[in-house]
DNA sequence: TCTGGGGTCCTTTTCCTT
DNA sequence: TCTGAAGGAAAAGGACCC
């Protein structure tokens, strides 16, 4: 047997961050390039849906559909909201999360269009296989993002590990005519920070030594996991960047923030961070929400509310046997008029992906919760999940609840 | 004038058992 | 039978991310 060559020193870690740059915008741009720097708006629920099929019905291929075609925002009505907006927009000051009326006032010439997330699932996975035919180790983060380790690819730790990332964003480009960012350092925690040094289509390279220089300067929340809350109650305690932060002593973070997020933050101020690349993981539950077009009462709405109910289990159940789960652990959630959010849950001896089942545990559920107040939003969930053994019935009919049962509750 | 949907993870509370 | 401590699991809520 041949000796394997032990390296005198093992290779220093390089993880790169890649995030898709502007990805849901960039993708309808290459359907519609007649859209290119114009304000266009993706968002919306149905409404916006409705509008489009006027435009895609007009037979012509995507590409020739007159501008005139496509629908404005001007004049919008309903609850949805901007999920991501092109740089011409957002000029206008219209942005991500930014409730469609107020966006409508801003900016009434902007082209609104639905969110396809079918479309955005295929391009990510054609830049995704182009990714690991290169550096196969790479971690899933959604449907624009992904870690990779560099370590022990050819090519991964020349400059540190850019001459792979020009190779990466150069494959992904000539196939898909996308653009990404790339940051390489060594862990996750600065690579992500890295690739958001320089957008678009940027390549950052960080080292150990950087972190004074590079990381040290830059606010709290950049840090992936310090959001708007823990950002406040550092600033209450006058710390605004993350050199503040290092600066503080672990034990001092410990007793502020509690043993876990102290220890955590300490760590991520130095840079420390030895999290693994994960190629593979499994699911902890699985939902379905819907938000109201309009709030409804329990008591008056008892019918609309039972369907919806309803239709939520047998998605949830519809989901869970086509990705071939079950779960133990049925839950909902419901938000009233005023924001507020509860949820209730509850765990039975066996796992389940039948539809009838899940309704009747979430009924039971909703019996424990107040209902005078209106309801914006209801989700149901199914977490505990364990794999399905290939024995259990698939199709459509397992998954239907029996008529009637939407009167019990509502 | 509000504020989507689908997730994960963490903390705190509650409940049950020993 | 009551009381209390301790530990674990389940439930509830909330922060955060894409």
């Amino acid at each position: 047997m041949a000796a394997v060559t032990a390296p005198d020193k093992p290779l220093p870690r390089r993880i790169a961050h890649l995030d898709m740059d502007a990805f849901y915008a960039s993708v309808e741009l290459l359907r519609y390039p007649q859209l290119q720097g114009l304000p266009v708006v993706i968002g919306g629920g149905r409404r916006a849906c409705d509008n489009m099929l006027t435009t895609e019905g007009s037979g012509l291929p995507l590409h020739e559909i007159p501008l005139s075609a496509f629908p404005l925002l001007k004049g919008y009505t309903g609850r949805g909201v901007i999920t991501t907006a092109t740089y011409a927009a957002r000029a206008f000051g219209v942005g991500s999360a930014m409730g469609l009326m107020k966006a409508a006032r801003l900016c009434p010439q902007a082209i609104l269009l639905p969110v396809d997330f079918d479309e955005y699932r295929r391009y990510s996975r054609r830049f995704k296989e182009i990714i690991t035919d290169i550096a196969p180790l790479m971690e899933d983060r959604g449907v624009d993002e992904v870690y990779i380790d560099f370590t022990h690819v050819s090519g991964g730790q020349r400059e540190g590990g850019r001459v792979l990332a020009r190779l990466i964003q150069k494959s992904i480009f000539d196939a898909t005519g996308l653009t990404c960012s790339i940051g390489v350092a060594p862990n996750k925690l600065l690579a992500k920070m890295a690739s958001e040094f320089q957008k678009p289509k940027g390549i950052s390279i960080v080292h150990e030594a950087d972190l004074q220089a590079l990381v040290w300067p830059l606010a709290c929340r950049k840090i992936n996991g310090i959001g708007p809350k823990a950002d406040e109650k550092l600033a209450r305690h006058g710390i605004h960047t993350i050199g503040e932060l290092a600066a503080r002593p672990r034990d001092w973070l410990v007793q502020h923030f509690g043993k876990a997020t102290g220890a955590w933050l300490h760590d991520a101020a130095w840079g420390r961070d030895e999290r693994p690349v994960v190629t593979e993981s499994e699911p902890v539950s699985i939902s379905r929400e819907t938000t109201f077009e309009r709030d409804l009462h329990a008591v008056h709405d008892r019918a609309e509310l039972g369907a919806i109910f309803t239709s939520l289990c047998e998605r949830v159940a519809q989901d869970l046997q086509r990705k071939g789960y079950m779960g133990r652990t049925i839950g909902i959630k419901l938000r009233y008029d005023d924001f507020r959010a509860v949820t209730r849950d509850q765990t039975v001896a066996e796992p389940t992906h039948d539809a009838a089942t899940i309704r009747r545990v979430a009924g039971l559920c909703l019996k424990r919760v107040p209902l005078q107040q209106r309801l914006r939003l209801l989700g149901v969930r199914v977490g505990g999940l364990s794999r399905l053994q290939q024995e259990g019935r698939t199709d459509a009919a397992a998954s239907a609840v029996a008529p009637g049962m939407n009167a019990e509750l509502f």
